[in-house]
DNA sequence: CTCGCCGGTTTTGTATACAGCTTGCCGTCC
DNA sequence: GGACGGCAAGCTGTATACAAAACCGGCGAG
């Protein structure tokens, strides 16, 4: 997206996902076209992709409110990511060629250099963690569920999931993108599907737990 | 959605339904404002909705194009559906209470009037079975999952396919909805998503060979 | 005391002008 | 003859002003 509307988008989004932007507040587009310093139209624009992607309700009378997110509703969220995930693995078990297999180990390598390194850098696990689900995504190669699953699903919680971790859940989180990487390579529909949702599972009782 | 934006939406959906605005092609907004009656800014937002429902599909560098539907992506679409409305009725087979259950009878009741009248009426037909699914979501008491369902997977493909419908097409559907609602009824989960997931293939199925 | 109506105020929707980017064409240079 | 570069036209992005709709307070009637 162009500039304005890109920064506004990301400014609120990462203003949401911090906490300054309250669940539940009201969103008022000029009060934020001042805080991102572009006029309303770009804001505009960004709040309905939030709200697409779930981070923004809104009301029947066109209000909007940062989205306020339940147990349940992040439950769901999971199990709805299990299964269209799960789907794209299993797309992608049939399709992957060699050099995509590569690709992914090589990814998983970088995941491999973060838990080795000495200082724990989440950010860095993210980019990678996304690097090799959106691989995964391109190599089941369905522009209607990358456009369902990348908008819809994914973004929200996934951020605020992956501060839970410690060294340990990232290790298990490494572990099974290398067992998941295994079963494309053998082309195991099924054997990758179910690893997939157990992966997406394991990530979800570590966000509602993250003190165990 | 206000006046002007609604408007748009509807027009433009239905001239991309109706094919006048062919796939693949060009989707102008100035020419579309034109077309509407109304300005820029809420073509812009209908665009980006029809966007959302994959309606529309929009370039690296901004230009919006109407989408072009494959057999494989239409089946896929089926699929999602598939996936995503058999978790719905599932959790809907937990929570029904006996006053939607009843509604839900009466909605079938309508469905069978269509279907017992002697001229064919497919717009009343869609609006029933329309209720009826939307019923089931209301049921399943998700905001999250009513807008992934609502918003992605199921009006692209819907209305073209009720098109297709003949008389006995019809029939099974109304069975096969009378079937879902006494699953509902005696709470079971596993009978309703089958029959779910069996009732939208059936539709896949109606779509993609008419002729049959 | 409650309910409903009414007006000001706030917030969103729409139109329009202008700016910036993309694209495709045409001319020139290698 | 081909390719690269620049220029012009067309389309989209952004800002802003004005219109319409929704909210909220107070006031009056039942």
């Amino acid at each position: 997206m162009s500039k304005a509307s890109e920064q506004a988008y990301l400014e609120l989004r990462s203003r949401i996902l911090s906490g300054e932007l309250a669940p539940g507040s009201q969103l008022k587009e000029e009060e934020l076209a001042a805080l991102c310093g572009v006029s309303r139209t770009p804001v505009r624009d960004a709040i309905r992709r939030l709200e697409t992607e779930l981070f923004v309700r809104r009301t029947d009378s066109q209000r909007s409110f940062v989205a306020e997110w339940t147990m349940e509703d992040i439950e769901e969220v999971f199990t709805l990511r299990g299964m269209l995930e799960g789907y794209a693995v299993r797309r992608a078990a049939t399709r992957a060629d060699k050099a995509q297999i590569a690709r992914l180990r090589a990814i998983n390598e970088s995941l491999r250099e973060v838990l080795d390194a000495p200082s724990l850098d989440v950010q860095a696990y993210l980019a990678a963690n996304a690097e090799f689900h959106s691989l995964i995504l391109e190599i089941a190669a369905s522009d209607r569920l990358a456009a369902l699953l990348g908008r819809l699903v994914m973004q929200p919680v996934v951020q605020q999931t992956a501060m839970a971790y410690d060294r340990e859940q990232l290790a298990r989180s490494y572990n099974e993108h290398t067992e998941i990487t295994a079963a494309l390579a053998q082309g195991d529909p099924d054997w990758a599907e179910a690893l997939m949702i157990a992966h997406i599972r394991r990530a979800l009782h570590a966000r509602l737990s993250p003190a165990e």
